[in-house]
DNA sequence: CACTGTTTAGTTGGTA
DNA sequence: TACCAACTAAACAGTG
């Protein structure tokens, strides 16, 4: 069973020669004998492994200690999708998010020293730009960011996102705008700035499931139209479509879609999607005042995303104990901080990487670079 | 002018 | 195989 992701060092031909790419460029999704883990659904791109990017050397799923997921599960509430565990079993050793409860982690890595290990810091995270993003604007204290901050956030966590940035950034962009289960948040007039901040649509909670940030298993279709696709096309002049993207056959999907190509239903760039005809969703964001800040709205929610326990039941706590939502080698529970611990004991222990912290900056720029808990201990300290 | 945001178009890969 | 999610490129407009 193939137990890894691509990173897709394929796609960058301007690397080509850069020897980024050389041999190991996967992170290994499950390298953990749970092998449950791949099966979870949005758990994507496994057929694209190629057993030699593996190096089983290298890989850190022994790292995990049994009782480890206790530990951290303890250790680590998610603040933020609700689809995220609050137990998250560490098929990394440790990730950003991660508290150093384990010094061991690393104890298996070093059986045999490779010199090539440095080339997982810049491999392409398994993450989609929705992902990231989602990922980003979740672990920000407004629980929304700016254009700007997202990047930032993305290049600390994520070097390889250093490098090609129009690119990457281009599509961030685009995903911003596409997709429903962005909104944007206008400035208010105290902040004034460049570009407006983007939110999480309060209901696009359970885009990845079972906290797998790899692969949405259906793309977020705003409001709670289960119908109103014919409306929102009927609303769309000159539009091919009409409704945003389909988010599949329809006949599974509490946002059944009608439109036929990701691409044929556009939106008209209304801020916070309004342009719908549907009404928007009782959520804080939905009027585009200079006074509609998440923060503002929900004063009193810290460490779960307001918006998605608010909007989404199903999302509650409540939902935890019946059901727990399954952990996820990519849930976010495994990339972020736990934003208290984040601040009382930031991971810098690997300054190599070239992550200087941005005290004073958005929550979003913190020194949470990927790589320090995913590889950071268990395999780049090495030397 | 650089950045931000929207839109179109095409491609790739996963899944039913 | 069709459909869909995601990625990429690019054109374009608006804005600070």
């Amino acid at each position: 069973m193939l137990s890894a992701v691509k990173m897709e060092g394929h796609e960058l031909p301007d690397w080509s020669g850069s020897g980024y790419y050389g041999e190991t460029e996967c992170y290994t999704a499950n390298m953990n004998p749970i092998s449950g883990y791949m099966s979870a659904p949005g758990m994507t791109g496994t057929s694209h492994m190629n057993a030699h990017y593996m190096n089983p050397v290298e890989v850190t799923h022994s790292s995990v200690p049994a009782g480890m997921a206790q530990i951290h599960g303890a250790a680590v509430q998610t603040p933020g999708l609700g689809s995220m565990s609050p137990i998250s079993p560490p098929p990394y050793g440790n990730m950003p998010g991660m508290r150093p409860v384990y010094g061991q982690a690393c104890s298996i890595r070093s059986r045999e020293p490779k010199p090539y290990r440095r080339s997982y810091t810049h491999a392409k995270p398994p993450y989609s730009y929705i992902s990231l993003i989602s990922m980003a604007i979740q672990q920000s204290g407004s629980k929304m960011l700016t254009l700007n901050e997202i990047y930032q956030w993305i290049m600390d966590l994520f070097p390889f996102y250093r490098q090609n940035q129009q690119r990457w950034q281009n599509s961030i962009r685009h995903s911003l705008s596409f997709n429903d289960c962005f909104i944007k948040v206008p400035r208010s007039p105290d902040k004034p700035g460049k570009g407006s901040f983007w939110a999480l649509h309060p209901d696009s909670g359970n885009m990845f499931e079972n906290g797998c940030y790899l692969r949405r298993q259906k793309r977020f279709k705003s409001g709670k139209k289960a119908g109103n696709a014919d409306k929102e096309a009927a609303g769309k002049p000159g539009s091919g479509g009409g409704s945003v993207t389909s988010t599949g056959s329809g006949s599974d999907s509490p946002q059944s879609p009608s439109s036929s190509s990701p691409h044929s239903s556009k939106r008209t760039g209304v801020e916070l999607k309004a342009h719908r005809g549907e009404p928007l969703p009782p959520s804080p964001v939905r009027a585009p005042s200079p006074l509609a800040h998440p923060q503002h709205l929900f004063p009193h929610h810290h460490h779960h995303h307001p918006l998605l326990l608010q909007e989404a039941p199903h999302l509650k706590p409540d939902h935890y104990h019946l059901h727990p939502p399954f952990s996820h080698p990519f849930s976010i529970n495994n990339l972020m901080f736990e934003p208290q611990q984040h601040k009382l004991e930031p991971l810098a222990p690997y300054g190599g990487y070239g992550c200087p912290a941005k005290s004073g900056l958005d929550p979003a720029h913190s020194d949470t670079s990927y790589y320090h808990g995913v590889y950071g201990r268990s395999l780049m300290n090495s030397t």
